[in-house]
DNA sequence: GCTAAATGTTGAT
DNA sequence: TCAACCTTTAGCT
């Protein structure tokens, strides 16, 4: 289930796997299997990630490049593994093959194929993303600093800047010590900045691990790493904060749990 | 075995 | 604000 980095990480590994040779594609849905025939025997020339959207860009023999979006939405999964496949079953959306390795496609919020408009369209919709040499940040600061909705908000917005979901919305703003209802307005200029800084080494480090550490080693108990040591706060509610010992709180913001520590956090 | 919730987005009310 | 999309898993019985 992924929030950016697990995007990115996808689309660098698809490409170690697939590109710049001929792939099979199938399907077992029939409302791909229009875009699966398309997509069979093509060539992965190019798979890259703008927030949670990713793009694989193949070369047909004819008529023209297509270009496949896909987008995993909350529990879409798209696993790589090593030869031999398994026998397609149940929800299959999309399976990518060759000689080595097989892909297996489910439950994507997205997966179509789109023109080099259609991919402009959605691209131009998308704030800047953390994990991107080419994003400004300065873009996402125009925005939050004349808003008055909640930055718990605001970081949630794919428009706003894009790659940030449930768990690290609520973690930086945990490391930052800002409530998540602060108006957007009323950020400084400074905090904006750490943040953003903050969020580039979290997403970064999230791609290398494959999951989401937001704790910093000396704040997590000592032993062995366990994964419910990860987080400052997310899904945490009731528990003591790791660094004041209060109850961690939660309410439902834009339609998700949000989490944050009422002491370390203040209004 | 059943239910609820989950790292998300869209479109209708 | 809510349902729908669609799958997996945690936490119950």
């Amino acid at each position: 289930m992924p929030e950016g980095h697990t995007i990115h990480r996808l689309a660098r590994d698809l490409y170690r796997a697939f590109g710049r040779r001929p792939v099979a594609a199938s399907t077992l849905q029939p409302r791909f299997d229009g875009g699966a025939a398309q997509l069979d025997g093509a060539t992965l020339t190019r798979a890259d990630a703008h927030g949670k959207h990713l793009f694989l860009t193949f070369r047909a023999q004819r008529p023209a490049d297509r270009c496949l979006h896909v987008h995993l939405g909350l529990y879409g999964k798209f696993p790589i593994a090593t030869a031999p496949a398994l026998e397609p079953r149940g929800a299959l959306r999309l399976r990518l093959e060759n000689e080595e390795r097989w892909a297996d496609l489910r439950g994507p919020t997205a997966c179509e194929l789109v023109s080099p408009v259609e991919r402009e369209v959605i691209l131009a919709r998308l704030g800047p993303d953390p994990l991107r040499s080419d994003a400004d940040p300065d873009r996402a600061w125009a925005r939050i600093s004349r808003s008055k909705v909640a930055i718990g908000a605001l970081l949630m917005s794919q428009d706003v800047l894009s790659g940030i979901g449930n768990v690290y919305r609520a973690e930086v703003l945990f490391r930052h010590a800002i409530n998540p209802y602060r108006e957007g307005r009323l950020l400084r200029r400074v905090d904006w900045d750490a943040i953003w800084l903050d969020l580039c080494v979290l997403l970064r480090e999230g791609v290398r691990a494959g999951r989401i550490v937001t704790t910093r080693p000396a704040d997590r108990p000592r032993g062995r790493a366990r994964r419910e040591d990860s987080f400052y706060v997310y899904r945490r509610a009731g528990e003591p904060c790791r660094i004041c010992g209060t109850e961690i709180r939660t309410e439902v913001m834009i339609g998700r749990n949000l989490f944050w520590c009422p002491y370390c956090q203040p209004a």
